[in-house]
DNA sequence: TTGTAAGCGTTATCAC
DNA sequence: GTGATAACGCTTACAA
């Protein structure tokens, strides 16, 4: 019942484990006629490597440590893919945790995958996360990490994600050429660097368009439910203003309850008004009228991160100095009917 | 630079490693003198204890193996949040890999798994799956394993599901039973288990209401586009039929579809057509109108699956006698705008 | 071409 | 109350 190792196949064949190891990693100085035995052995007892040996024994895991938010969200379960197909392809596994946008968790995570010596960890910080001692101290151990979309600008080390800013600016000025002129903006709650980008990026497109920012204007979704949010604000917007022509929301989610309030009140969109949304979510091209909205490169962005740790980890093996990359990828609009 | 090790603290207090990890473990037989400068010293150096090494001498790695098809879908991704939650509690990690619906790639994975020598392992089969020797020989083995979902009933292990016939019976009886009599159905593929239980289900309360079942009336969504099966086969079941009341669909996306026919045709839901989906994702409470569906417990049968299959690991070290479980999970309706 | 022996970092047994 | 020693399963100098 217990798992068969190299000494089972030794026995066998009344020959060392070390010819044995040897002959099954294909080395040279093993003769031919002893791998075919040995092979034949091993799968005849049905051999499956012990990895935590050779873990212990080579120092790797060969596993890959990933920290985000939430995993029931339409970005991250793409970056996941991402990650796990790239590690995959590269043969390490993957181990997921959640943070649930609490530091407390973030930090017990990151000891815990220590503790597991995976190696490497990529991370989205939560959205508490405004101190990075733990994150410091991972990096402080050599433990090579790369942070993806939620970062830390202050934190020295590769990082991978999207100028929120830009992209909101693209969006925004999308608006403004078509010919909008008060344009609302749903933004995220006041301390998460996304929300504050989008916001600005928001911002400075209307600025650099000779529209005077109206405060009055912007709604902020800080809770978590970005649906109710969506459709409180709509309302609370169409009672306070009379002629706003687009919104241009923080993400998708907020985007269908203006989209569901504009439907119970006979709005028409995009005539009386239109609406941009952020992360083109798998519904945004579903929904009636269909949304426009930002593309961000989830599956992209969790491939290239993995690719960018694996790179990391070589490096730290072949003591081939460090040096921190910050990859922007970048992002594109999906102009749908909304717009 | 190379972390921390007993060694290592039991060398600074001159004092022999066994000592030393019996007192970070709080065994009694360590003095308390040299239990509180032991764990002040661990701390001082920021010891962290290696996983890896203590997997090998425990034969336990405090990890299970998740297999699924995907993890971007609205079940999926819940059903690993559960998983991950309740591993966490039980103090376990979760590694999570994808079949992507292929056998072969399933084998591979199981493979892998077993050589990380992960505790136990939680799959849904792929869609392709149909022939069980690989999770037979895992289970020969005697290494935990929980079928969920999609399960295969030939296997003799634990699983735990949901009965997809006795689901689709109560949503459609509760259209017949609505005053819809001419009910469509557009059903998964062919081979899938869910897919047959939820069409059988479907035309079992067809059948015990007195209502003839029209094969004509079955639309069968076979590839993994179901927006478009959804959009396109609304289409043909208009052209073909034109008294057409309801519409059971094998998921809520195909839902989505139809809607979208309907939107564009002018066709009112429910007044034209009542529609019914399954699944409960997310969206189906935000389109207009709501949609009614089957909930699924995703999480909870994340979270069931992995506290059977922890279960299960600790009767195996306890030399518990194994006894299979079969656990249904009840589903129930949300009753909607479109019925 | 094959084998011996050391060691990866722990824990468990047993002696002192 | 403490510590020497073996062992978990593997890899890798080095020796034969």
């Amino acid at each position: 019942m217990k798992p068969i190792t190299l000494k089972d196949i030794a026995h066998e064949l009344n020959i060392s484990v070390t010819t044995v190891s040897k002959a099954l990693k294909g080395y040279s100085d093993v003769s031919r006629v002893t791998k075919k035995a040995v092979k034949k052995m091993a799968k005849k007892l049905n051999y499956t490597p012990n990895s935590v040996a050779v873990n212990l024994r080579t120092q790797e895991t060969k596993t890959i440590g990933v920290i985000i938010p939430a995993i029931v969200h339409h970005f991250f379960s793409n970056v996941i893919d991402g990650i796990i197909k790239e590690a995959k392809k590269q043969g390490y596994l993957v181990i997921t945790l959640q943070s649930n946008e609490k530091l407390e968790f973030e930090k017990k995570q990151l000891k815990l995958l220590q503790q597991h010596r995976v190696d490497g960890i990529l991370i989205s910080l939560s959205n508490e996360t405004y101190q990075f001692d733990h994150i410091n101290a991972i990096l402080q151990k050599n433990i090579p990490l790369v942070m993806f979309d939620k970062i830390g600008k202050l934190v020295n080390c590769s990082k991978i994600l999207i100028d929120d800013k830009q992209a909101a600016y693209e969006a925004v000025s999308y608006l403004i050429d078509k010919g909008y002129k008060k344009i609302a903006h749903f933004r995220g709650a006041l301390k998460p660097q996304n929300s504050i980008d989008r916001f600005l990026g928001y911002k400075k497109a209307l600025q650099d368009n000779g529209i005077e920012y109206d405060q009055s204007l912007v709604y902020i979704c800080d809770n978590n439910d970005d649906f109710n949010n969506g459709y409180k604000y709509a309302k609370k917007m169409f009672e306070q203003h009379k002629n706003v022509d687009a919104v241009f929301t923080v993400t998708d989610v907020v985007a269908y309850g203006i989209l569901k309030y504009c439907n119970e009140n006979n709005i028409k969109i995009p005539d009386d008004i239109a609406i941009f949304g952020f992360s083109n979510w798998f519904m945004s091209s579903i929904v009636t009228p269909k949304i426009s909205s930002v593309i961000q490169p989830s599956f992209e962005m969790g491939k290239k991160a993995t690719k960018l740790l694996i790179k990391e980890i070589k490096n730290k093996k072949s003591k081939t100095p460090v040096t921190f990359k910050k990859v922007v990828l970048p992002t594109s609009l999906a102009i749908r009917e909304s717009t």
